[in-house]
DNA sequence: CATCAGGGCCCTG
DNA sequence: CAGGGCCCTGAT
C-alpha cells in the first residue's frame, strides 16, 4: 500500500452546461475498485506518466471542479498542466454541447431526457490500455464475474493507494504484464482471457500502440488500429471508439443483450421479440444523425439511473449480473 | 449431479 | 462468412 501525503489542488471550469453528476457516476458501469462515488463527490486513482495519483473530484454547483490531487511526491507545474489537459479530454469537459442540445430539445424521446441530464458528459477515467483490459474482461461471461477478474488483477498486479480517507486500486502498467506468464493469469482465472490479456499487454508494452497519436487519427484508422489488439472485435472495438476515443457519430454494432434492450426503449418491442440489428442502426442514423452514439448515451444512461432508484423488471431479466 | 449459456473473439474450413 | 471452441461461473 501506498500512501499518497502530498497534495495539490486544480480547478477546471467545464463548458456550459454541465452536470457533475451524471457526469461523474455512470450507473451502468460495473464497481470496480479503482473509484468511488457519492452525491458531489468523485474518488479516482490514476497512474499519469509514471506517477500514482489519487484524485478526489469535488462539485461546485455545476459550475466548477475542484480537483484535489493526492501523490506519494511533489509535483511540478507542468505534472499538473499535463494533468488538467489529459481531465479535460478524459472527462469531456470541454465538450460543446450547444448544437446537441438545440437539435434535440424538441424530441419527444430524447428531448425530455436532455432536460434531465443537461450537461452530462460521456468520460473514461482511465487509459486505452486500462479500458482495454476492462474491455476483456466484460466478454462473454456476468458482470459479477467481470467484476472479480478484475478485482483479482488489481490485487496481484495493482497498487493500493491511501489518501482521503480511502483505499482504491490503482492500476498496473503493461509492461508489469509483459513478465508475467499466461498461465499464471489462468490461476486468475481469467479462462481464455488470459491470453488476451498476455499478448495485449505485450502489444502496449511494445510500444505498438500509441494512444496520443491515435486520439488525432480519423475514425477508421482508429479501428483498423484497435482490432488489430488480440481479442478486440467488434463488440469492444465500438466501446474503445466512442468511449476512449469519443466517437459518437456512428453506431456500427449492437450486441445481441443491448438489441432486446434497445428494441424495448426504442420500438417498445418485448425481449423475446427483437427488432433487428440493422432497423435498430438505420433508425439511429435518421433519427439522431452525427449524434447518434451520445443520443444513445443519454437514453441509456438515463434507463440506468432509473434502475438505480428503482427496480426495472424487464431490465433485470437482461443484464446478467 | 449434469448441462448450458453467457456484456465475444479467434481460427478453421 | 458461418460455426465450433474456448475458461469459468452460476442458474436450472
Amino acid at each position: 500500500m501506498e500512501k499518497l501525503d502530498s497534495k495539490q489542488k486544480i480547478i477546471i471550469e467545464p463548458t456550459v452546461p454541465f452536470d457533475f453528476n451524471s457526469t461523474f457516476h455512470k450507473p451502468d458501469h460495473f464497481p470496480s475498485g479503482d473509484n468511488e462515488w457519492e452525491q458531489g463527490i468523485r474518488w479516482q486513482t490514476m497512474l499519469w506518466k509514471d506517477k500514482r495519483l489519487g484524485l478526489k473530484f469535488i462539485d461546485k454547483e455545476n459550475t466548477n471542479i475542484a480537483v484535489k490531487v493526492f501523490s506519494s511526491s511533489e509535483l511540478s507545474q507542468d505534472f499538473i498542466k499535463s494533468l488538467k489537459k489529459e481531465l479535460m479530454y478524459r472527462y469531456c469537459l470541454d465538450l460543446d454541447l450547444k448544437e446537441f442540445n438545440e437539435e434535440f430539445e424538441n424530441h419527444s424521446l430524447l428531448g425530455p431526457i436532455i432536460e434531465k441530464w443537461k450537461g452530462m458528459r460521456p468520460i473514461h477515467s482511465g487509459s486505452l490500455y486500462e479500458y482495454t483490459v476492462i474491455m476483456i474482461m466484460l466478454q462473454n461471461c456476468t458482470v459479477k464475474r467481470s467484476v472479480n477478474m478484475l478485482q483479482r488483477l488489481f490485487e496481484n498486479y495493482g497498487v493500493k493507494l491511501s489518501y482521503d480517507d480511502k483505499e482504491l486500486w490503482s492500476y498496473w502498467e503493461p509492461e508489469d504484464l509483459e513478465k508475467v506468464t499466461g498461465e499464471e493469469l489462468r490461476e486468475l482465472k481469467l479462462g481464455y482471457r488470459a491470453k488476451f490479456l498476455d499478448r495485449i499487454s505485450k502489444q502496449f508494452a511494445q510500444g505498438k500502440v500509441d494512444e496520443f497519436k491515435l486520439r488525432e487519427k480519423p475514425r477508421e484508422e482508429q479501428k483498423e488500429a484497435l482490432l488489430k489488439l488480440y481479442g478486440i472485435g467488434p463488440a469492444s472495438v465500438g466501446n474503445l471508439l466512442w468511449e476512449v476515443f469519443r466517437n459518437y457519430s456512428k453506431i456500427e454494432h449492437i450486441s445481441p443483450w443491448e438489441r432486446k434492450i434497445y428494441s424495448k426503449l426504442f420500438f417498445d418491442r418485448e425481449p423475446d421479440n427483437p427488432a433487428s440489428e440493422e432497423s435498430l442502426l438505420s433508425y439511429f442514423e435518421e433519427e439522431f444523425g452525427k449524434y447518434q452514439m451520445l443520443a444513445v448515451h443519454y437514453i441509456w444512461e438515463d434507463l440506468w439511473w432509473k434502475r438505480k432508484n428503482k427496480d426495472i423488471a424487464w431490465l433485470e431479466e437482461l443484464i446478467n449480473l
